[in-house]
DNA sequence: AGAATAACGTGATATTATTCACAACATACT
DNA sequence: AGTATGTTGTGAATAATATCACGTTATTCT
C-alpha cells in the first residue's frame, strides 16, 4: 500500500477505541432527540463520568473538530464514528437459543444503528422450533449451515444454557463462523482465528458490589474522624 | 519467592482489579467442574488470552501464591477471590422489567456464585402483573419501595424499554437505591452519590465489527505481498 | 473594530500498566 | 542425595494512557 499516512489516521490506542464506542451511543441518542445541534466536551465528559481533556484528546485523533465557544457538531461527529465502526455495511447475524435472552435480543431495536441485522433465530428445543419471536420464525440447528451461507452470516450470538455453550460453539466453528457473540459465561475453547466476545454480565454485579462496599467503608471512615 | 510484605492492604491497580473478575468466573467454572486442582498461570493465560507473566503479576497483589511446576490451588484461589469481592455477603437484588432481558435475568441461575440473590421483578403493564417469571410474580411499581425496605434492597437492574429508562431511574433514586445496573442504552442522568453500571451490549457487537473488518484487511494485504 | 471570553487542540509531563529477565524453589529423575 | 527441569514471584525496564498547561480561535460584548 502506498499511502502510508491515511493509515495513521485510522490508528488511535485500545483506549480511545473503548470510548469512540461510548461517544457512538451517546450521540445516537442525542441526534434521535434532536434537541441540540452541537455538545461541549464538558458536557460530554459529564454523562461519561470522564475529563474534558479526555474527550478533546481523543476527538483529536479524528477528522472532525469542534469549535470554540460552541462545542461539536453532533451529526458531523455521529457521521465520522459511522463510517469508522463501518456502520453502512451492514452485518447480518443470528442467534442460537431462543429463551428469554434469545428473544431479548432478537426483539431489540437498537441494532439498525450500529449496522447489525438479525436474520434468524435458533434452536434446539423441537418445541420452540416454528414459534414466533418478534418477526422471527424459531428454526432449528439443522438450518443454520444453510442461513449462514444464504446470508453470509459472520456472527452469531449464543444465547444457550451454559453446559451447552461449548458444544455449539464446536458446531458453529465448523460451519465456518468468523465471530462468536458469547453471552454465557462459559470461557469458550476455539481456534486462534474465531474472534470471541464476551459478554459475562456478572462482570457488572461484581463492579457494583465492590463500589457500593466502598463507599460503606468511606461512609465509615468519615463517621469516625 | 518470598512476600513478607504485607498485603492486608487490598489495594491493586484497576486494570488487575477487572481482570481479578475474569479469573473468579474461570476458577468458578473450574471448581464446578472439578477436573482438576491445580492450575497454571500459562493455562489461565490461553483461556483468558493475556500473557502467563500478566496472570502472575495480578495474582502477586494476593495473599495466595503458586506452586512452581504445579500452579495454583484453584479452591485456594477461588477462596480468596471470593472473599475479595465479598461473595459470602448476599445482596438482595430487585428487576424493574419483566420482558424479555428482565425475565432472563430472573431465571440466571449464576447469580447465587456472585452473592446475588433476585427478591423482586416488577413491571408497569398490568397485564403481567401476577404472572410469573420463574419463582418470582410479577409486582407492580408501587410496591418498589416496600420490597426495598423489607430486603434492603440497595441495587436494581434496569430492563425496561429505552424511553423509559430515565423515568425509572428517577423514581429509584427518590426510593433511596444505591446503584442502577442498566440494560439499556441510555446514558441515566442520576445524582453523584448513586452508582451506574452500564451494560449496553451493543458495544460488544461494534468491537466484533471492529475486528472482522481488521482481520478482513489484514487477509487482503497478505495476499497483497 | 478591538477586547474579553470560553472552549478547543495538542505537545509535554505524570501516571498507570505491561513485559522482561532472572533468582528462587518445588518436583521429577538418575 | 544430587541434578535437571519447569514454573513461580517480582523488581526493573518499557510501553501505553491520562492529565496538565497553555497557545489558538470563534463568538460575544462594549
Amino acid at each position: 500500500m502506498k499511502s502510508e499516512k491515511s493509515k495513521e489516521i485510522l490508528k488511535f490506542p485500545k483506549a480511545t477505541f473503548e470510548r469512540l464506542k461510548q461517544y457512538h451511543a451517546l450521540l445516537t441518542q442525542l441526534e434521535i432527540e434532536q434537541k441540540q445541534r452541537y455538545i461541549l466536551s464538558e458536557e460530554i465528559a459529564e454523562m461519561l463520568k470522564i475529563t474534558p481533556e479526555q474527550v478533546r484528546k481523543d476527538f483529536s485523533y479524528l477528522k472532525t473538530s469542534g469549535k470554540p465557544k460552541v462545542g461539536y457538531n453532533i451529526s458531523e461527529l455521529l457521521a465520522e464514528l459511522d463510517e469508522l465502526f463501518g456502520i453502512k455495511a451492514n452485518d447480518n447475524i443470528i442467534i442460537v437459543g431462543a429463551g428469554n435472552l434469545g428473544s431479548a435480543l432478537a426483539n431489540y431495536k437498537g441494532f439498525q444503528n450500529i449496522g447489525a441485522r438479525v436474520v434468524a433465530i435458533f434452536d434446539k428445543d423441537q418445541e420452540k422450533v416454528g414459534k414466533m419471536v418478534g418477526e422471527l420464525m424459531v428454526l432449528p440447528l439443522k438450518d443454520i449451515p444453510r442461513v449462514v451461507r444464504r446470508f453470509h452470516v459472520r456472527t452469531v450470538a449464543i444465547c444457550v444454557p451454559e453446559d451447552a455453550a461449548q458444544q455449539v460453539a464446536d458446531l458453529l466453528v465448523a460451519y465456518g463462523i468468523k465471530a462468536i457473540w458469547n453471552f454465557s459465561t462459559r470461557i469458550l475453547d476455539v481456534p486462534n482465528d474465531v474472534i470471541v466476545q464476551n459478554e459475562d454480565i456478572t462482570r457488572g454485579l461484581l463492579s457494583i458490589k465492590h463500589m457500593l462496599a466502598e463507599s460503606e467503608k468511606r461512609k465509615y471512615e468519615n463517621s469516625e474522624v
